[in-house]
DNA sequence: CGTTTTTGACCAGCGC
DNA sequence: GCGCTGGTCAAAAACG
């Protein structure tokens, strides 16, 4: 591929000394530094392409390849992939470990970095202090979305150091090639956990089930109510359940195994969503009645075998049955409609006991059923879906890196489920959400060809989410997407007019790794923090002086249990947004200035000069 | 009680 | 035409 994986910038120890992004990039880029002859050095095996991550203060930034430096690289196109490594010994109730724990079902060993010596005080590990960029390729582009830099220096909170084993985050700004992830680093693996009673996908056999017929509605219905007090059991959302045998087959449940459940009860069915609910092991899918203007929707949650295990129905339709042979296709007399309830065997057990079925109508009428295997429930079954070959594997993480204005490029390095060949390559699926923000990312960028919201990725290794960039975001969202179990979180900026975004999320295939990605660029300020004057002050100072701050910044810092405190503030797992706006400090001890990020007045530094900071050129 | 988060649901684009 | 998917909405819940 057109990887932009040759080139390395490799930001050493000087990347500690700048506490914000904007100051970073500002000065590690300046605005004319495209315009620059640059000097490319080849330093980790002459590529980007391995970086391995050494207890050792590595910062890398990888530009695009010169082997396209011709193309025309232009700032509203780029990806920038910036990766903030670190290593935190952050407490909190929403920390990875717990979070691990509570995905796969079982206690996630606390991960250990005794080991790890912490970075930024050793300068004589500075690996590169050089600067790899491109030919062709104006790093002012990095300036336009908001970027998250981390002081690994500020290691000292008011004279105080850090967590023991803290380790700064180290800087890494990287697009992942995704070929040589997937064949090198990160098959797909997939672990099934099953702590206690294996769950195994319970089959109901209508034959050895005894149906009981509930006489309280116009359609079969199919109940006990264990489950559902009456006093719960609304009109428009009746429960009903059945009780069966949870070791036997049922044609009509085991016909869903063929994904086609959605003319089972004669109508025809547009599916428009598939996501995991909250509490259900099973994915939920989501119908539309494709007649026109009904509004009937249906949801099927099935076993990832696709046995059904719950349907719940919404509406009533507001036409006849469309076609005639769609008993044919079910393969039975059976539908949802006027299924045969016979040879229900109330005291039906199996491997897990009852195997309870319920229904539920939500609607007017009701032609459905809502099927549960209320056994499964809290079973405390789990599948993790770890991507990669290694656990922690932070260590020895081995990225490609490209640069590229390749959306495609982007998304593999971004996703990096996708990108790393996990999953069956559905494709670059967010370029097309992306084609979405294009008018108003044109609008933001100024420019009057239809350019995407310019996106940085920052990465970091944290036990926590939390990376306080100094602006207040509100989580607007929180899904799952394809690939990675972990969800990826929704933050819009709350600036009035600002349409800046980020989503945050873990990496598949390293749980301590922490995908940040913005877009857009703030056209505003960073808001002064609420209850920090000292980092009001400081942002004002940050603004008219940048780098003179960064003194200050070492000066002004929460101390750590002023840092463990604002985690524990937020009774869940804390969320990048959290930090800047309540505590004026982000996780990592820089203040809120340093990690205002990029906005839309403050991406024109003069190049500082950095004791540090050179710039190579790669052959 | 205002703000923020959670989370189920919906939307829209693209590929098959 | 439909399924898949990322992104978004919005009501409810949680929080301070």
């Amino acid at each position: 591929m057109g990887g932009f994986d040759d080139h390395a910038a490799f930001i050493g120890d000087w990347v500690p000394l700048s506490p914000s992004p904007r100051a970073f990039f500002s000065s590690l880029l300046g605005d004319d530094v495209g315009a620059m002859p640059v000097h490319m050095e080849h330093t980790y095996e002459s590529k980007c392409r391995k970086f391995v991550f050494e207890p050792q203060e590595h910062a890398v930034l990888c530009s695009s390849d010169e082997k396209d430096g011709a193309r025309a690289v232009e700032a509203d196109d780029q990806t920038v992939k910036l990766s903030v490594l670190s290593d935190q010994k952050m407490r909190s109730r929403g920390g990875l470990v717990e979070r691990m724990a509570a995905r796969a079902g079982f206690k996630a060993p606390r991960l250990n970095t005794k080991g790890i010596r912490p970075a930024g005080l050793s300068q004589n590990q500075v690996r590169s202090p050089y600067l790899h960029i491109p030919a062709g390729l104006s790093p002012s582009i990095l300036l336009d979305s908001p970027v998250l830099i981390f002081n690994p220096l500020k290691r000292e909170v008011s004279g105080k150091s850090l967590p023991t084993g803290y380790q700064p985050p180290r800087v890494l700004a990287f697009d992942v090639n995704p070929s040589s992830l997937s064949q090198q680093f990160f098959p797909q693996v997939e672990v099934s956990v099953h702590p206690d009673n294996s769950l195994q996908p319970q089959r109901i056999e209508a034959a050895q089930n005894e149906w009981i017929r509930h006489e309280t509605s116009d359609f079969p219905m199919l109940c006990t109510e264990k489950d559902v007090p009456a006093s719960d059991i609304k009109p428009e959302a009746r429960t009903f359940k059945v009780v069966g045998d949870s070791t036997g087959h049922s044609p009509f449940l085991d016909e869903q195994q063929n994904e086609d459940t959605t003319a089972e009860d004669g109508y025809n069915w547009r599916k428009y969503e598939h996501k995991q609910v909250k509490g259900s092991e099973c994915p939920r899918s989501y119908y539309k009645c494709t007649h026109p203007n009904c509004p009937v929707k249906k949801k099927i949650e099935r076993f990832h075998e696709g046995h059904v295990m719950k349907i719940i129905y919404d509406g009533a339709h507001n036409h006849p049955k469309p076609l005639p042979n769609w008993r044919s296709a079910l393969g039975s007399s059976n539908s949802f409609g006027d299924l045969q309830l016979d040879n229900v065997d109330p005291s039906g057990t199996g491997v897990n006991g009852e195997l309870a079925l319920e229904t539920i109508q939500q609607g007017p009428t009701a032609q459905g059923l809502e099927w549960r295997n209320d056994d499964l429930e809290g079973n405390g079954s789990a599948t993790l879906h770890a991507n990669g070959a290694q656990s922690g594997s932070a260590d020895a993480v081995d990225i490609s890196s490209t640069f590229s204005n390749d959306e495609d490029k982007y998304d593999r390095g971004t996703y990096g489920s996708e990108s790393l060949g996990y999953d069956s390559g559905g494709g670059d699926e967010s370029e097309s959400k992306r084609r979405k923000i294009e008018p108003y990312a044109t609008d933001m960028s100024g420019t009057s060809k239809a350019t995407r919201k310019p996106r940085v990725v920052v990465q970091t290794t944290s036990e926590v989410d939390i990376l306080d960039d100094g602006y207040r975001w509100r989580k607007y969202g929180q899904k799952v997407v394809k690939g990675n179990s972990n969800p990826r979180s929704y933050y819009k900026c709350t600036s009035p007019g600002c349409n800046v975004r980020k989503h945050i999320e873990r990496a598949s295939h390293d749980l301590k790794l922490v995908i940040t990605t913005y877009e857009g660029k703030h056209n505003h300020d960073v808001p002064p923090a609420r209850n920090s004057y000292q980092a009001n002050s400081e942002v004002s100072n940050s603004l008219s002086n940048p780098i003179t701050t960064n003194a200050q910044s070492h000066a002004h810092r929460p101390e750590p249990t002023q840092l463990q405190s604002t985690t524990a503030r937020y009774g869940r797992a804390p969320s990048l947004s959290s930090f800047g706006p309540t505590s004026g400090f982000n996780s990592f001890g820089t203040n809120q200035q340093g990690l205002a990020g990029l906005n839309a007045d403050q991406h024109k530094f003069p190049v500082p000069v950095h004791p540090y900071r050179t710039f190579s050129t790669c052959e």
